[in-house]
DNA sequence: CGTATTTATCATATTCTCATGAGAAAAACA
DNA sequence: TGTTTTTCTCATGAGAATATGATAAATACG
């Protein structure tokens, strides 16, 4: 659904802002607890600094920040730097121009879900997702999860 | 979405089923009403051939046609040969194991927009994208009645 | 049979994603 | 100043997805 490199950003995000305390957060220590390639995710990170995500300071005591707060966060402006998220790829056949006036064949049916995919990724943010995480599992869940 | 050769088999089959008159097309044919290259095209269609999706014939008159009805035909058997629509990829973190019992941080909320997904592409069949093409435009969900 | 037509298959090329490794540049600190 | 730590940047490579071209195999039809 959204590709690796996307991935990699959102859950360095998400580790990110469970472990706010001042300090910044090395990509080494990011990449070691999520296992991820350490270079790749600083190339990764880099490019969320660079769009205002994410604070990034060099040399000793430096590391990555969120640069926003986390209920203003949302998973769109993470992903979106990586993968197309809207535009062509709302066509599920792949053309250029599909709308209600020049619809493929799928795009009536097709248009209600991708639209309900966009609203997710621009509604939710970081911190909904945090706080799904601490909070006691709803009525489907048998077990509680723990933060940490 | 769907990755690019899934999208050529989904317009190709939809070509097939559009021009259905008891002989075979040939992948010449669609590749060029479709703008598709032509010998990828014939590899992507034999492996829905494989599938029983299609058969294919060889030589003068030969081609491909729909092996299925176009109403029992769903848009995942025409899709998963190529790509994994379910499994793995209904994780939006990229966990191996995500469920209700033991969810990621974004579980709940996308679980549910995953199933929609999963749903619309195991109910909805060619004959339904063939259908809302020849209805009027405007409709928003569900069928128009037809004149005749 | 012979030939044209068409799919089937193989080899290869191209492009993109994902990843690794080696340094350069910046910053903290003794 | 020099050393260490860290991000930044570049070069490169592996592998998958996409695409092309050539040839083999099957089939219709004269």
């Amino acid at each position: 659904m959204i590709s690796q490199t996307a991935e990699y950003a959102l859950r360095a995000v998400l580790y990110l802002a469970r472990h706010q305390n001042g300090d910044p957060v090395s990509v080494e220590t990011i990449a070691d607890d999520l296992s991820m390639p350490r270079n790749y995710l600083s190339k990764t990170l880099h490019l969320l600094a660079k769009r205002g995500i994410l604070t990034s300071a060099r040399g000793p005591r430096g590391g990555f920040e969120l640069a926003v707060p986390s209920d203003e966060l949302s998973l769109f402006a993470i992903i979106e730097p990586f993968d197309e998220l809207e535009g062509r790829s709302q066509c599920l056949l792949g053309r250029r121009e599909c709308s209600d006036q020049a619809p493929c064949a799928a795009h009536h049916r097709w248009q209600r879900l991708a639209q309900r995919v966009s609203t997710f990724f621009r509604e939710t943010t970081v911190e909904d997702l945090i706080a799904e995480l601490s909070e006691p599992s709803g009525a489907t869940a048998g077990h509680a999860s723990r933060p940490g």
